[in-house]
DNA sequence: GCAAGGTC
């Protein structure tokens, strides 16, 4: 007999094997998951790692097809729970069979609790066993060791409270998302979901909130003040006191009285020193944050990214809460193995600076320590073993990171000057790195000089140019992806670990898309968002999380039984599918909308012209097969055409074909094609349809001088063959332009160079004028 | 096909 113990994940399984038996375990595999075994006090211990949850809640099957279901009857239909991961559930029933005792030692937190219930349901299904938790904050030797020597009851409260949260978010998630999904459906044709959930859609509602800020916003005249100083050969700027001022008639008259001002006198000069501390250490939020804004990898990608540098062994667990490192944490044989490598210079400065300090952060989610790295590595190395395009951006923010975290402040020289201009005060001021400290090793973060010429108080300086200038206040600007995790964060949406996911649900749902950095809402998102905060407003804002939360916090605490909180849940999730549903038909008209405009869109790619035979518009249809011209009024008419079987088609709407083709297509970049003719090149009308591109005459014959286009050159020649050739530009994109050269009266081309500004010249090489 | 939460 044995005491069987379930981690949250196998890492963890590993770990605690190894710290309970000083290193000596066997790693054995049941149903091919790996098993811990050791014995510690005389008995034999088996520690095996699940995989995060291994049980979810879903619908009974019967409720599975949409339309044959009212989705409010989802409200009134509590979800069943089902194994998830099959093995995971056959391993914990085959270990429970040889057990004496079982110790839950998940993660200490809510679905760690929950995670833990779940394999005692499964091992009660087989023996009777005592349950007891090892609750541990760190996976530190003495942590886990005190944990083990201290078992305590489960709380089953705290198991409780997570299912209440599955349960409630599936219920709400479910109904909403198939009572939008149906009734736009009932005005447009679309495969597409509106989905709607208690994170993602106040996710979006912030950047639906943004979006209206910018839509709204008026801007406001202001002025400023300014003067360009002169000293000792060296110019400078300073800004009137009074900074923007709103009323035109204030600035006019204060520019009135000195515009003709020559000097400045300094009046005051102070100079500071200013600090700049290092950043905190990485949790999750931060780390993602970064990521966006420093190397413009998105939430989804640095996640996937960071915990694939952590399954190879180059860096820390990528999910934790805590931004503050351990009291015992080994900073230095870290350091020592940074002392080689790109690295080097700022491994030694650390070291040798006796004491090793870190600037900690005040979070502790009694987790896992800040995200750092595990092992030094050359570029090489990382995209070796890791096959994520920014692997090696990655780990190199976070060892950045992890050093400038024990490196001394940024120290600064701010000097500040007031200068007075015909008795009104200018502040100028400028700034000097004397330390750069932690901003060496982190060149994400740049801060520039800002220098001024030697100066002292009563000095006198040039006035070079007063300027009074009008500007406009600006809108604010669009969300980052940064600053949306900051305000999911903030309001409890989501976790460190799927807040990126709920980012994610919107951009694949089409509710907003994102260019670089920034987010841009879409149509469909904002309607969406717009229609909810018109109907039901609860749901675009973060509050909605919070209701839920409450509800299940109160579980937790004991407050409150799993079933009151979920009656009650459940009471609040039907007011607002009651308040959705009144609304109907405003939602659905006004969202189908949207989706209808995105169908036309593709449709006009597929429209090709009008059918001979019916009147009717013929679309270009894609099977399996292959492709081919049909009418819409299939299946009353079957006319059809055929087209060719490779290249991009792209329907030529300007161009008839003269011998009744229904459209001309062009095919790849090659050539051209007649629907219901063929392929233009065999046609007796190409000469007619694609005159040569004429440039000018041949200086030679009595032809013209055309550009001639073929696989690998292209040049100008002869409409008689008559040998005479001209070159012109190898590259760029080159357009004849209608405009003739005044000199020798040939076209004028136009080259384009990618990234580079368009060039125009004469086509004829021996222009008089070129 | 629907949510959000774990982790592989």
């Amino acid at each position: 007999m044995s005491i069987v113990v379930f981690t949250e994940k196998n890492k963890a399984a590993s770990q605690i094997a190894s710290i309970l038996s000083g290193g000596h375990f066997n790693r054995a595999s049941v149903e091919s998951i790996p098993v811990y075994d050791f014995k510690m006090n005389g008995k034999e211990w088996r520690i095996m790692g699940l995989a995060g949850h291994i049980m979810g809640y879903d619908f009974p099957e019967q409720f599975n097809n949409w339309r044959e279901c009212d989705p409010a009857v989802l409200l009134d239909t509590p979800p069943v729970k089902n194994v998830t991961k099959k093995p995971y559930a056959a391993a914990i029933s085959l270990l429970a069979s040889g057990a004496e005792e079982v110790v839950l030692a998940c993660d200490f937190d809510r679905e760690g609790e929950n995670i833990g219930f779940e394999a005692k349901e499964i091992a009660e299904r087989v023996a009777s066993l005592p349950v007891k938790r090892a609750r541990f904050s760190s996976l530190s030797s003495s942590e886990i060791k005190k944990a083990f020597s201290n078992l305590v009851e489960p709380d089953y409260n705290m198991a409780m409270s997570a299912e209440a949260r599955q349960i409630l978010d599936l219920k709400m998630g479910a109904a909403f998302t198939r009572f939008m999904t149906l009734s736009i459906r009932e005005r447009a044709r679309t495969k597409g979901v509106i989905s709607i959930g208690p994170c993602q859609t106040p996710t979006c509602g912030f950047v639906y909130e943004r979006e209206k800020l910018i839509k709204n916003f008026k801007p406001k005249d202001f002025w400023k003040i300014e003067a360009l100083f002169n000293s000792k050969g060296a110019d400078f700027t300073g800004v009137h006191r009074a900074g923007n001022i709103h009323e035109k008639e204030k600035a006019d008259e204060i520019f009135a009285r000195i515009k003709d001002c020559k000097v400045g006198l300094v009046d005051k000069k102070s100079v500071k020193e200013a600090r700049t501390n290092p950043p905190y250490p990485l949790n999750t939020t931060e780390f993602l944050k970064r990521a966006s804004k420093f190397l413009g990898v998105s939430p989804e990608e640095a996640l996937e990214t960071a915990e694939q540098l952590y399954l190879s062994g180059f860096t820390s667990y990528p999910r934790t809460e805590t931004n503050k490192y351990a009291d015992d944490f080994d900073f230095k044989s870290k350091l020592i193995g940074f002392s080689s490598g790109i690295y080097q210079k700022y491994a030694l400065i650390i070291l040798s600076s006796g004491d090793i300090n870190c600037r900690n952060g005040t979070k502790d989610g009694h987790d896992h320590p800040p995200i750092h790295p595990i092992k030094a590595a050359s570029k090489d190395d990382i995209e070796k073993s890791v096959r994520m395009p920014n692997a090696w951006k990655v780990y190199d923010l976070v060892v950045r990171h992890f050093l400038a975290n024990l490196m001394e402040p940024a120290l600064f020289e701010k000097t500040r000057l007031e200068i007075l201009v015909g008795g009104e005060i200018f502040d100028v001021t400028g700034s000097i790195l004397t330390n750069p400290g932690w901003l060496d090793v982190y060149p994400f973060e740049t801060k520039n000089d800002k220098l001024l010429p030697l100066i002292e108080e009563k000095d006198e300086v040039d006035v070079k140019e007063l300027k009074n200038t009008k500007s406009e206040t600006t809108p604010p600007k669009r969300l980052t992806e940064a600053e949306l995790l900051t305000l999911m964060d903030k309001h409890g949406i989501g976790t460190k670990a799927t807040a990126p996911s709920h980012i994610e649900t919107n951009k694949k749902r089409g509710y907003f898309e994102t260019k670089g950095k920034t987010i841009s809402i879409l149509d469909t998102g904002f309607t969406l968002m717009d229609t909810l905060d018109a109907t039901v407003p609860i749901l675009v804002q973060p509050e909605i999380r919070a209701r839920i939360e409450s509800l299940i916090q109160d579980v937790e605490d004991g407050n409150k039984s799993l079933d009151a909180a979920l009656s009650e849940g459940t009471m609040l999730i039907k007011q607002m599918y009651s308040q959705l549903t009144s609304s109907k038909d405003a939602i659905a008209a006004r969202m189908a909308g949207t989706i209808v405009d995105e169908q036309v869109a593709t449709d006009k790619k597929n429209f090709v012209g009008t059918c001979p035979e019916c009147g009717r518009m013929l679309h270009m249809i894609k099977t399996e097969k292959g492709r081919f011209v049909g009418c819409t009024g299939y299946p009353e008419c079957k006319n059809t055409y055929p087209l060719p079987k490779a290249g991009a088609l792209t329907v030529l709407r300007s161009q008839q074909c003269e011998k009744g083709g229904v459209a001309v297509m062009k095919v790849g970049n090659k050539y051209n094609w007649a629907v219901g003719i063929g392929p233009c090149f065999t046609c007796d009308m190409e000469k007619k349809c694609f005159p040569p591109e004429i440039v000018g005459p041949c200086p030679v014959c009595d032809g013209s001088m055309f550009l001639i286009v073929t696989k690998d050159s292209r040049f100008l020649g002869c409409t008689n063959r008559c040998g005479h050739t001209q070159s012109v530009p190898k590259s760029g994109r080159l357009t004849i332009l209608d405009r003739l050269c005044e000199h020798c009266g040939w076209h004028i081309l136009r080259v384009k160079e990618q990234k580079q500004d368009a060039m125009e010249f004469c086509a004829n090489r021996k222009c008089p004028g070129r």
